[in-house]
RNA sequence: GCGGGUGUAGCUCAGGGGUAGAGCGCAACCUUGCCAAGGUUGAUGUCGUGAGUUCGAAUCUCAUCACCCGCUCCA
């Protein structure tokens, strides 16, 4: 009956059926929205924590050597300052004037030559004239001429009358000055750049209601990775729990990084939520186990329904990885949107630990009983975006199909095939009738047996075809209803017995209520 | 931050200086015998927000906010 035609999946229809169904919402929206800011709703607030729960699970519950913590969000300055978040954690940008283009003011080449300085540009036949400055470096041996033209073309944007050439405008108060190593020239085209400004990606706060604003000392920040807190309590963590190298310490929780432009719906958000794994392991072993933690990661995703053929895995080569990471694979998804991020599987060495010892002054090594000797752990840090990782299920899930009514008409059914384990809502429970009611009352005893062990939604309202497609459009995988034979009207033999109903296939099968609650929990777990 | 586009009902969108529209969805009732069934009734909008022009603005102008595309950025 359904024809496995894949129309195209567009963000735009995501992101509407997010908002119209309750998974995702911008926030603030009532007042206008708050940029780089979403809330989740009832389905996306159970679809995230079924993602986090089922991490948590296989991170830390179901291993030997992983633990968890839960640190602060509001972070010290002075950890920050130590791990080099205060000082890196700032772009300066400068804007070329001409071009518009946005570069950065320290990866900006020094250059030599004759900046010619211009006070304002005017057209004398249309009476109109500005008095921005502007200026044009000539590469040495160049002549001035080139910078005339360059500068025409600057003042020649902001002409109101477009049919005016910039060849027409007469340049004011021409002066030139040698230069040597300026980076406030556009090496493009020579043009003026804008002064330097600094974007600071971090969130800053003060710690204290009464704190003096110039206090040096109540300033905080919201922490731009969750990270920092497992490092700082790395040595209370390993004082307390008797682990031995290797081990990790795992958090999820919320950071917050100022971006300059969020994009692509909750993507690149300005508070998301990590799940992040810090594993302490012995210097020589930090290769291999950077590999091992991505076929672990690459198994996850495969658990969570999202396939391995989706997945592109990048080998961050020398030169793109942060100074201090040794190894870095990306683990990329195919949003609709483009190949993009959902994790980073990094080598970091020793480095935080270092330079968070250095900065306490506070020994942080680790004594090796078998060895007798101290040393630094290295660390492999598997850092996944949950919430990116909630927006490539849904991603993953979304697919219409198109299928044909008893009439033979095409209609497209939208059906979001979430794993079992991952779906807001595990199970639909539906009265074939609801003006008959011993089925209405026998569908409540089903939901009231499912309840305690699972999201489960009732539904009397409506033809059961509808309420079948109202649960596909959500994810829900099964749905189960209750029907004349349920109640026993068509003989012994169906008593007790409902239609089982599979999202994917859209088949049915019959089964005994008493088997129902194994046959579900055998899948959503 | 720059350039381009968009903003009207829960969703998708039409309209357009003079009483706010459609389809779908939603709610109630009737009907109901397994895949978006039919019927009846109903609710919902400061036309993104603010200012200006006007006798009158959802419509024109400006500003602002948000979203989309491209650039830029992503330690």
């Amino acid at each position: 009956m359904a024809q496995n035609v894949k129309t195209e999946k567009s963000m735009e229809k995501i992101v509407s059926l997010c908002k119209r169904k309750g998974f995702i919402f911008q926030a603030g929206e009532l007042y206008g929205g708050l940029n780089g800011c979403w809330d989740y709703g009832p389905l996306g607030a159970e679809l995230k924590r079924n993602l986090k729960d089922y991490w948590w699970r296989k991170t830390v519950q179901e291993r030997d050597d992983v633990l968890g913590m839960d640190g602060a969000i509001l972070t010290m300055k002075q950890v920050l300052k130590s791990s080099g978040h205060l000082d890196g954690f700032s772009d300066p940008m400068c804007d070329c004037l001409l071009s518009k283009a946005r570069l950065r003011a320290d990866q900006i080449p020094p250059q030599n030559g004759t900046a010619v300085w211009y006070s304002g540009a005017s057209h004398g036949a249309s009476d109109w004239s500005t008095d921005k400055v502007f200026a044009v470096l000539v590469p040495p041996g160049k002549d001035v001429e080139s910078a005339r033209k360059t500068a025409r073309q600057f003042y020649g944007q902001f002409l109101p009358d477009k049919r005016i050439s910039p060849k027409e405008l007469e340049l004011a108060g021409e002066k030139s000055e040698e230069m040597t190593g300026t980076t406030r020239f556009n090496p493009e085209n020579g043009s003026l750049l804008t002064e330097p400004r600094e974007f600071n990606l971090m969130f800053q706060t003060r710690v204290g209601a009464s704190a003096d604003e110039n206090d040096p000392n109540a300033i905080a920040f919201l922490r731009p990775e969750t990270a920092q807190s497992i490092f700082v309590q790395y040595k209370n963590v390993l004082d307390s729990s008797r682990v031995k190298l290797p081990f990790g310490i795992a958090q999820i929780g919320k950071s917050f990084r100022n971006e300059i432009n969020p994009r692509n719906f909750t993507f690149r958000s300005r508070e998301f939520e990590q799940m992040e794994i810090e594993y302490f392991c012995r210097p020589e072993d930090g290769l291999r186990l950077t590999d091992e933690w991505l076929e672990a990661r690459l198994r996850f995703y495969e658990e969570i329904g999202i396939p391995r053929t989706k997945l592109h895995i990048l080998d961050v080569p020398d030169g793109e990885r942060a100074f201090y990471s040794r190894k870095t694979y990306d683990i990329e998804y195919e949003f609709p949107f483009g190949v993009q991020e959902l994790e980073g599987v990094a080598y970091r060495t020793d480095y935080d630990l270092g330079v968070h010892q250095k900065g306490a002054g506070k020994s942080l090594e680790y004594f090796d009983e078998e060895t007798k000797e101290k040393l630094l752990p290295h660390v492999v840090e598997p850092s996944a975006g949950c919430d990116r990782t909630v927006l490539a299920l849904i991603c993953e899930a979304y697919d219409e199909e198109v299928v044909k009514d008893e009439k033979g008409k095409e209609e497209v059914r939208t059906v979001l095939r979430f794993h079992p384990r991952m779906a807001p809502v595990k199970c639909g429970i539906f009265p074939l009738l609801k003006n008959k009611p011993e089925l209405v009352a026998k569908a409540r005893e089903v939901q009231k047996l499912l309840q305690p062990f699972m999201t489960v939604f009732y539904d009397e309202t409506a033809a059961i075809g509808r309420r079948y497609r109202r649960q596909d459009e959500i994810g829900t995988p099964f749905g189960v209803t209750i029907d004349f034979d349920t109640i026993g009207e068509n003989g012994p033999e169906g008593r007790d017995t409902v239609t089982l109903r599979d999202r994917d296939t859209m088949e049915q099968q019959r089964i005994k209520i008493e088997d129902l609650l194994h046959f579900l929990l055998e899948r959503i777990h």
